[in-house]
DNA sequence: ATAACTGTGCTAATTGTAATAGCACAGTTG
DNA sequence: CAACTGTGCTATTACAATTAGCACAGTTAT
């Protein structure tokens, strides 16, 4: 698993371990019944506390995204649909947007940011 | 001032109030040297110690948004360009919808987002 | 059965930072 | 002088993130 954590973000650690896997899930990357890594192997692996995983894991499971067996190992929730998730993003992109065009940002900076974001992409 | 904190917030107190001024002189609302609130009027008025707002002010006199004069009180910057001050809330947006896009969104679902924040808008 | 894994559930200690409180000092204005 | 302004401290409280360590329970394979 490759994760990028920020030991210095004013994001905790565990939002940042929640938000990668989510991705992970809502770009399809990881499928229902996929097995995450341990507790134990992310914890050594990232070099964070085993309870920050499992306060990540915890949350994650609370959301439905994805769910623990005693024994056994963490994995990909199978009714987790990726709209829903996205979703979630989406609401803090309106967030930023909106604090953006407060701000004084006109429309067409924020939609050349959209078209470079999107860039060589397909339509749906 | 009409400023709405959410004491509950992840986000301090004092970005807060950084971010809703800096969003009055992006907007335009606040211009040079139009005078801000006193550190203790606002402190009375917000229910907010008042080294919480100095922090703010502070911060926000260090990035040149606006300056303070012992015994005057505080003011809004001449040089500022808003074209600054919105970049940076640009990069906040860009980061939000490149973290969407990355769960899943799709490019239509940002449009529609934005399209729908600045509708009835005019355009440059 | 045992070893080596898995997740679960605690309690405790540490750390960093936001926020508050209070005081003193200095500049401005009338 | 009085009543405001901002500035600069120090100390304290409060809370959340993180770490540490331990014990317990379920799974799997040898």
């Amino acid at each position: 698993m490759n994760f990028f954590l920020d030991f210095h973000s004013r994001t905790p650690i565990y939002e940042q371990i929640k938000e990668q896997i989510t991705a992970l899930v809502g770009s399809g990357i990881l499928k229902a019944d996929d097995q995450l890594p341990s507790l134990r192997q992310l914890s050594s692996e990232l070099s964070v506390n085993i309870n920050t995983i499992k306060r990540a894991f915890s949350d994650l499971e609370s959301q439905g995204i994805i769910y623990s067996v005693a024994g056994k190992g963490s994995f990909v929730s199978k009714g987790t649909k990726r709209d829903v998730i996205a979703e979630s993003a989406l609401e803090e992109a309106r967030l930023a947007i909106s604090k953006a065009k407060s701000m004084g940002a006109e429309k067409s900076d924020v939609l050349k940011i959209v078209n470079n974001i999107y860039e060589g992409d397909e339509e749906t």
